[in-house]
DNA sequence: TGCATATTTCATTTTTTTTTGAAACATTTG
DNA sequence: CAAATGTTTCAAAAAAAAATGAAATATGCA
């Protein structure tokens, strides 16, 4: 019989309640389309709509999760820069907000997600152009144009993804 | 003991192997990202450098995969437009050729896979706006803000997406 | 049509991923 | 400095995803 609220936000208990569930389930989804757990999306979800940071263990307990899935969830997201720390005066706790530029928010993902296989995509490009010599002529057409094709998607890739992050203007 | 081949390849045991290696390998990153099980890329790494078709069979024997898996990966590519079926002469078989333009692939992957979640999202977000009508008025404005910028990205990702395949001239 | 072969389906098993919770570690404050 | 509180880490448990293999189904051929 969950609650969702307890004794430290009194001011925000249900009326949001709705927009809440919502907005956890828009993100639970989109996270989990870019390979992220359910949690991610949950934190990133709860805390989206809500007008003041919550802490580590405000976050744990309104979506009914450990303190554990919590910490290593907002260590995701901080290192995507999704959330940010606010700092709480008299509240020793880091509070957390959503950043809600999401144009930052795949810029990184793409810079640490897919980049980094689009270069080592290049090192095994090269060594298919290596294995490619010792194959049998009759073939070598055929195996050529299609490392070439690999190799235009690769570079296509690179080139396309960081722009792509800018015409987000949001 | 794993020998690679059998006897209905001969003419291709293992000269093309590094290639296929270095292949199966980029295509499982490749799908992987994409949310792929390891057993779609293997398929389409091994399919994307045989010059000739190969039948469920002998793409199961040679990448050690049960009969089973082949199939359900083989129905993966096939809805993904990755594969082609083609027909061998005296072969009742069904055999596969990996279908080389990325665009296609893509643009399959965009329509099947990301645009229903930008539908329902939109859905979602309806959802939101109603709930938003219940908000404290301290808030409403920061809501309305927030809602405002999911909307802007669903319009935006179902706008941009389609367009990026064209971009990709493979 | 009936036999042989090929393919799909799906319950079960295996593997991988995610979550939990408690111990270790860190930080603040009295 | 030590006690209290907060956070991270990580081994173990739980859940989810993928692969297997065999039964069911489909397909082509004699």
């Amino acid at each position: 019989m969950p609650s969702f609220s307890n004794i430290h936000d009194k001011e925000t208990v249900s009326l949001n309640r709705d927009l809440e569930l919502e907005s956890i389930d828009f993100f639970v989804r989109m996270m989990s389309i870019l390979g992220f757990p359910r949690s991610v999306g949950e934190i990133y979800g709860l805390l989206y709509f809500s007008p003041t940071p919550l802490s580590m263990e405000q976050i744990a307990t309104r979506l009914e999760i450990s303190i554990g899935s919590a910490s290593q969830g907002l260590k995701s997201l901080r290192s995507l820069k999704a959330v940010r720390t606010n700092y709480v005066p008299g509240d020793r706790r880091d509070h957390y907000l959503a950043e809600s530029e999401f144009r930052r928010l795949f810029s990184t993902f793409i810079k640490d997600e897919i980049l980094p296989h689009l270069e080592s995509a290049k090192n095994r490009i090269a060594k298919m152009e290596k294995a490619a010599n010792e194959v049998d002529p009759e073939q070598i057409e055929f195996i050529n144009i299609r490392i070439e094709k690999l190799k235009k998607l690769t570079k296509t890739s690179s080139r396309l993804l960081p722009i792509l992050t800018g015409l987000l203007k949001i």
